[in-house]
DNA sequence: GCACCTCTGTGTGCTGACGTACATACCATC
DNA sequence: GATGGTATGTACGTCAGCACACAGAGGTGC
């Protein structure tokens, strides 16, 4: 997302950015917490997850590289209403959240580009709440598959069933069963919590339309 | 929502605004298609649908005075992700997109305002995605009822069966089903349409607890 | 080698919602 | 007062996912 800026502009916001780890299962902020600090993954993935009270949490949307974890901050509130989870380690920008306030208030193309990615947030999340009603697990869980490979850029990643059940908001006997079905039908292999993607296409295939709505938001006609 | 603006303010943005009447089943946009005019509703009540090719639609937000229908405009594109249906007649102020757009760059303070309800907006789908998961239909329907209630400002309105059906996600029996057994239970009365609240707290007890998040968002502490 | 933990796989009965079909009740109107 | 449209109520078989229980299978450490 930051590479999407003027380089003069992405000069100037280097100065109150630092870089850090991200390590798998690291909360960034729970809901109705302060957020401290806005993130731009670099190779890390993060979910973000509404949590219901007596009920498993469940994920409305993904960042990566393409966008950035702390959106409410540019509108005006330091409060988030979801959680946001590391779900891939890796690398991340990240810049304390005054200094950002200060910077997007200074710098009309930042507020282009998260004006832009807000939007594409919003789509993915509407986009999730239909899908959650309308799709059965096993498409759900191709489509998910489907946008961590785009975000993690490879066809290889650990994750386990459990793990999965409670981004679907699903039992982590139903990942099981949905999991067994795509390796039937040859798509993915899985070995204790290595889940390699052998036949996209098909597994595009396998997934509900939510995934091609959803990434042409991102990477689309006007991306 | 423009009620929130400075005086000053608010007389400025009035040279812009018209005065319409909104008729129940008006479609105000479609899904990928441009936005041309921004809504604030009076006393109308627009409903923000997902829409998934082969599915019904779904519901994903709800729009009263609070708020605003065309947020992506503020965001920087003209194009919804989702399609804006009049669910309550009544009127509405309204501006054309070119003229709203200058005005959002203008004014910090109806950027500011927006900001805040477009956060509050992200915060009621992001709800819904996961009480569209965990929620059992009658518990949703109440909830439903609820958050109408309170946009109207009155007990009773006019809905049919088949367009909860739309709304919630489910078919027309279940809504029957659903509303039989809250009549049952004494909360509403139900008469070809005319549907009356007779209790409110039993109502909010019947709903799931995604009422009251929603709605704090709104009226709550910063609001 | 044995204990222990993590992860995956399978089985059983239950339930909420689905698809479909049909029945009834009210209204308008000619 | 017969006709047709709209709105609601009921019934029945099917199915996805749930809760719970338990059985391997692989890895780690003592």
């Amino acid at each position: 997302m930051l590479a999407a800026l003027p380089r003069k502009q992405y000069q100037r916001l280097l100065g109150g950015l630092e870089s850090v780890e991200l390590t798998f299962g690291e909360i960034l902020h729970e809901p109705g917490e302060r957020i401290r600090h806005v993130y731009f993954p670099g190779d890390s993935l993060v979910s973000l997850l509404t949590v219901v009270e007596g009920h498993l949490a469940l994920e409305v949307g993904m960042v990566g590289r393409e966008g950035m974890v702390g959106v409410p901050l540019s509108l005006g509130t330091d409060v988030s209403p979801v959680r946001a989870l590391v779900q891939g380690a890796g690398t991340a920008m990240r810049m304390n959240s005054a200094r950002f306030s200060r910077e997007v208030r200074k710098s009309p193309q930042l507020q282009y580009e998260i004006g832009r990615y807000t939007r594409a947030l919003m789509t993915q999340i509407a986009q999730t709440a239909a899908c959650n009603r309308f799709h059965v697990v096993q498409a759900r869980l191709a489509r998910w598959l489907l946008m961590t490979r785009d975000r993690v850029g490879s066809d290889e990643f650990r994750l386990t069933h459990a793990f999965l059940g409670h981004m679907l908001g699903v039992r982590r006997v139903g990942v099981t069963t949905a999991a067994r079905a795509l390796q039937k039908r040859k798509l993915i292999t899985y070995d204790r919590g290595e889940i390699r993607i052998l036949d996209r296409r098909g597994l595009e295939r396998a997934a509900c339309s939510c995934y091609e709505v959803v990434r042409d938001m991102n990477t689309g006609p006007r991306g």
